[in-house]
DNA sequence: AGAGTTACGTCAATGTCTGTAACAAATTCG
DNA sequence: CGAATTTGTTACAGACATTGACGTAACTCT
């Protein structure tokens, strides 16, 4: 009867002495300050965080000796007594790059500490897969030169890609480009150092949470742009899967029996949502930007559009039903290029969702278009970026 | 001599001071001493852990003090010199109680540090809901008796619930019992204190991962009694989703215009793949056990059951490849009574995966039964229990 | 203008952990 | 039997964060 036992998730696997205590006091303030939604002062630091006033002051005079934070003129707090001194992310300093590669365009785009959009720029997409890498890495350095300019140093590159990415590195597939297994990072390190890629659809996730005002933790965020991603935020963490090839959504069978795919299987939901196939039947030639052409047709009234639109968003909903019966997440986020086709999609969607959650009579779950839209993975890839330094500020700080 | 860098503890939320610090590094030892596979020293926890001797000596005193480790006789570890003196997990000590609700029965286990299994008994399920906890709360206080009697302290106790469990307490829908909304935990609470109730599917994966030879860190576990759910551990934690309601395979739809299923959609997993629905072309009348029962059919060549195994086994590979499209994990374990099936399953669930997963030809899903079978939920409820110590022994030593 | 109030900085005292180094124990080998 | 070797323990010093008390700054109200 006796079973071994093996180790299972840890806390961390590294043992901790008195230095690294400070460095997680100053990361835990710092995160504070990252997540106040305005200035916030020593004092409200010390009570946020659970640390005394002169453990705070220290840490701040130390964040701000690493130009991470600056104060804002002082703010009153109640009616008397010296005013509060707000404390908020340096405009200046650390910034994150992302690169996206989409069907229609590269972009590129750089944000700073506040998760402010600083540069973004777009680029026609060449055929070939060296010069797209080409052209981002020429992208990226002409992002990082405008970044310098406004006193930004970029400190971690973040590449979108439209397929499963191995190892942060290697584009498994992506069918739209016609790769397979190109090893984007090697080809931007020479220009642009150490550049991690990712799934196009995951980051766009990442970027609808990261600017989400009344934060969300728990969503799915369903960019459809030539594939059906999904980008999955469980407890605010993008969830990556056992080899980061989570949300491939578009090849979930929605129909087991359905008709044959492009990938082999039979019934899959790219064939239902597709924007190539709402796009179809309406218009064969397709259109620089398929999704701008369907809602042209749909707003016209064109009847082939709306059935197709009726179709897809059925689908969605079929396909998004089961992601969140094997997930169970409380908001939908129609992203990338269904934002814009939302008002068409929402309600086949919500009525899938209604009819096949299981758990959809207790909590509703609730669908709406994403806010970023189609840049949200080009944003989402410059936070994931810049997110490394706010999640630890002590590698900025041990840099300088 | 460099000093060695040490990163940062995680992203907890909490300020950490130096008694902090003191049970970071306890806990860390300790998991040491839990992962192990055989008996270790001090000198080899030292190396393990980064940590140095005399830190080690304190720490190792500080747990044989609280009855959470042994030593064992010397061992033999080079040719000369003083032997190493073996630590294990005691024996005695804490423990922790599952107790599980099945179609067929209850069941209780008490599983120890060492995660062996020291108690586990049946009992028939009364059909009401009161009678059931009540018999519960008996068998539970047996339990703990029998632990008792083996110097074991239960610290904890998990219920395996079959369905969506609300803030680990309430159960919100069992179709198989009749229950809505009943509250457990609080059932419970009387009779055997604090009570975690969670969803048994889930509790299943926990059970097989913490049984795992080779330790599995990424898989999904279907568990297919009355319901089919789905258990999912991702990075060797149990995925939970943002209400804990994840895993509802049974729900996923095959065949978005199948038949009505009891649920109110269309085309469900659990219409074709459900033990009573395998079961009814043979034999309308459910046997107690349907698992053993099919098998008994199918291994006498009963074509209906076998086209019916058949039918499962392809319904079943559908689910599991829109779970795997959209979070990549690297085995499914066939889990419950489908433990027992597997024979016949396998073949069906490894064709369509194979047809369906996008990434299948990368890196093929592999495909075997649960080692533990249908009595995995119940060892991994007890072994959830016992486990917040394992991870965090301060708990304990506090305590005394 | 002065009292009252709140915010923030500085200093010494305290406690606790780690690391180094010397020391004690247990066994093998010549 | 004693030297060598490896394991485990004790003693001391160094480092660092927290606490608490006191001092200073800035602003409002009377």
């Amino acid at each position: 009867m006796t079973r071994p036992v093996h180790r299972v998730a840890p806390a961390t696997d590294t043992p901790v002495r008195q230095e690294s205590l400070r460095a997680h006091n100053l990361s835990l303030t710092f995160r504070q300050i990252v997540g106040a939604p305005a200035p916030i002062s020593r004092i409200e630091l010390a009570v946020a965080t659970g640390l005394t006033r002169p453990t705070i002051t220290r840490i701040v005079d130390e964040l701000l000796a690493g130009g991470l934070i600056v104060e804002a003129g002082p703010a009153r707090s109640g009616n008397s007594g010296r005013p509060r001194v707000g404390l908020s992310l340096a405009p200046t300093g650390p910034a994150g790059l992302g690169l996206d590669i989409r069907v229609d365009a590269l972009s590129a785009c750089v944000v700073d500490l506040t998760g402010t959009v600083r540069h973004l720029a777009f680029a026609p997409r060449p055929p070939a897969a060296a010069d797209t890498l080409a052209r981002l890495a020429d992208m990226g350095r002409a992002a990082m030169a405008a970044a310098a300019a406004e006193k930004l140093t970029v400190v971690g590159t973040t590449l979108a890609a439209p397929g499963p990415v191995e190892n942060a590195g290697v584009v498994r597939f992506a069918p739209v480009l016609g790769w397979r297994d190109v090893d984007a990072a090697a080809a931007l390190r020479h220009a642009l150092g150490e550049v991690m890629v990712d799934n196009d659809a995951g980051l766009a996730a990442l970027g609808e949470l990261y600017a989400s005002a009344p934060a969300l933790r728990n969503f799915v965020c369903v960019s459809g742009e030539f594939d059906i991603g999904a980008g999955i935020v469980l407890e605010g963490a993008l969830l990556r899967g056992a080899r980061g090839w989570s949300g491939s959504l578009g090849h979930v069978a929605v129909t087991a029996d359905g008709p044959v795919c492009a990938c082999g299987a039979t019934g899959c939901l790219q064939h239902y949502a597709g924007l190539q196939q709402i796009l179809a039947p309406a218009a064969p030639a397709a259109a620089p930007a398929p999704a701008v052409a369907i809602d042209i047709l749909a707003s016209s009234g064109d009847r082939d559009t709306l059935a197709a639109l009726d179709r897809a968003g059925t689908a969605l909903g079929v396909a998004l039903s089961a992601l969140i019966n094997i997930i169970d997440v409380d908001t939908v986020l129609l992203g990338g290029s269904y934002s814009l086709l939302a008002s068409w999609l929402t309600e086949g969607v919500e009525r899938e969702l209604n009819r096949r959650v299981l758990t959809a009579s207790w909590a509703p779950v609730s669908v709406r278009p994403a806010p970023l839209g189609p840049d949200a993975a080009v944003i989402g890839a410059a936070l994931s970026a810049i997110d490394r330094v706010r999640q630890d500020p002590n590698s900025w700080l041990a840099r300088a």
